[in-house]
DNA sequence: CGGCTCGTATGATCCGTATCATGCCTCCCC
DNA sequence: GGGGAGGCATGATACGGATCATACGAGCCG
């Protein structure tokens, strides 16, 4: 992976024109990380805005009991809590590649701020990856708020789905995201064998299935309804 | 309220030197609201960006069923709901004062995006309130994410003491925001009766206690420990 | 004034879910 | 090959909290 496939890929560095891309060019580093391999973690000095290059990263916070909160999921092109950086703040979460082959770029905080400074598009380009990610926040506030767990495992999969889902012939939506039973409750704040149990009632159901590198939505409708928090029995 | 009072209590507006905020005056658009009036709904199309001048406002999303989410709590000089106007999204949640006397400034989207396009201060000022808002979102998925009602609203309330808790001489911290049991309840995720007997609790310990305009958290080191997860008796 | 609404409060009951325990499978490595 | 780790699965049990019902005080208004 190079700067050029980098550039393909983020939304933010396609937004620059041809010299501010080449003015960056030489801070920005790439960085292959194995399955949970951290970009950083919480509570680090802040450095460097990451964006994804490759791969999916999530973003999570682990209490003093150990548990691990999911805040987020981060596909390719996607820029990684940038609030902690712009604020000068320690990062407010840990970044940990939820796959092998991820890959992130990092552009130092000066470097990238002083880009801004001079370019209104590419300030421009970024307040709106700030901004995405903050809708994206103010959706997950409401998921979990939502009462019973398998509404908030069915809203989860729905957005997913409508989100990320690749449309597969005649069997669905695939989710091609490797989520663990695990994943899944830290994402709806429970705990692993509750979600194991929901989604072993939505297999049974013949909502979702487990597929190579994630789960197909195969019954869209059903999981509508269960978000909704209607029995579906 | 004019203005002028309205750049000392908005720091984006402070931030700006007197030339782009005499460019920006005559947009700007001050409005006050009685108590639950809104500035906008979920849903409605985007066209200004809104800056509360005073009192307070709160962030929230409304299911289907007619529940209550609250997404977050505004201070005077908070930025509202930015991510929506910025991608030229409808607004993701509603956004109501939680007190009478509130009053916001409304600068149309056009306009405002105009002056970051021209000004690198502006830009600068604008992106740390977004990511403020944004390191605030990503602490709240985390405070409904952790179980017990109970932790969560004592998580909550040392957050609130932290953040805008005026101290009280000798008998504790005092926070200035008139909750409901209803907005707690929407705040973290339960039902009413569920926060009227967690706060009831609170009271009969000696850790909270109702004032006028708000709450007074007179036993801190109890709250924490009510929100680490521990037993309190 | 009585009637209304709204916020707070409390009890009874039932269901959902956390918790603890156990078992199976696959993959990996000594 | 045996042993260990990690992910998935399922059962039993106890408890937290949702739900429904009721009540009381304060403020408002025709």
């Amino acid at each position: 992976m190079n700067f050029e496939e980098a550039v393909e890929r983020v939304p933010f560095f396609r937004a620059l024109d041809a010299p501010d891309r080449e003015r960056l060019r030489p801070y920005v580093e790439l960085r292959r990380l194995p399955r949970s391999g951290h970009v950083w973690s919480q509570g680090d000095a802040t450095s460097a805005f990451g964006f994804v290059v490759r791969g999916r990263v999530k973003l999570f916070k682990t209490s003093e009991a150990g548990k691990e909160s999911i805040v987020d999921l981060c596909g390719s092109g996607a820029l990684l809590c940038a609030s902690a950086v712009s604020c000068f703040a320690p990062y407010c979460c840990s970044a940990g590649a939820m796959e092998d082959e991820v890959e992130v770029a990092l552009v130092p905080r000066r470097d990238l701020l002083d880009l801004l400074d001079r370019s209104p598009a590419a300030g421009r380009a970024f307040l709106r990856e700030v901004t995405v990610r903050g809708m994206s926040l103010c959706q997950r506030v409401e998921e979990l708020s939502t009462g019973q767990v398998e509404r908030r495992i069915a809203t989860l999969l729905l957005r997913l789905a409508d989100q990320v889902g690749i449309p597969r012939r005649g069997e669905g939506t695939w989710i091609p995201i490797a989520l663990s039973r695990q994943d899944l409750a830290d994402l709806c704040g429970t705990t692993i064998e509750t979600a194991i149990r929901v989604m072993t009632h939505f297999r049974r159901e013949g909502v979702v299935r487990s597929a190579a590198r994630g789960l197909v939505v195969t019954d869209r409708v059903s999981l509508e309804r269960a978000a909704r928090g209607a029995r579906s029995d």
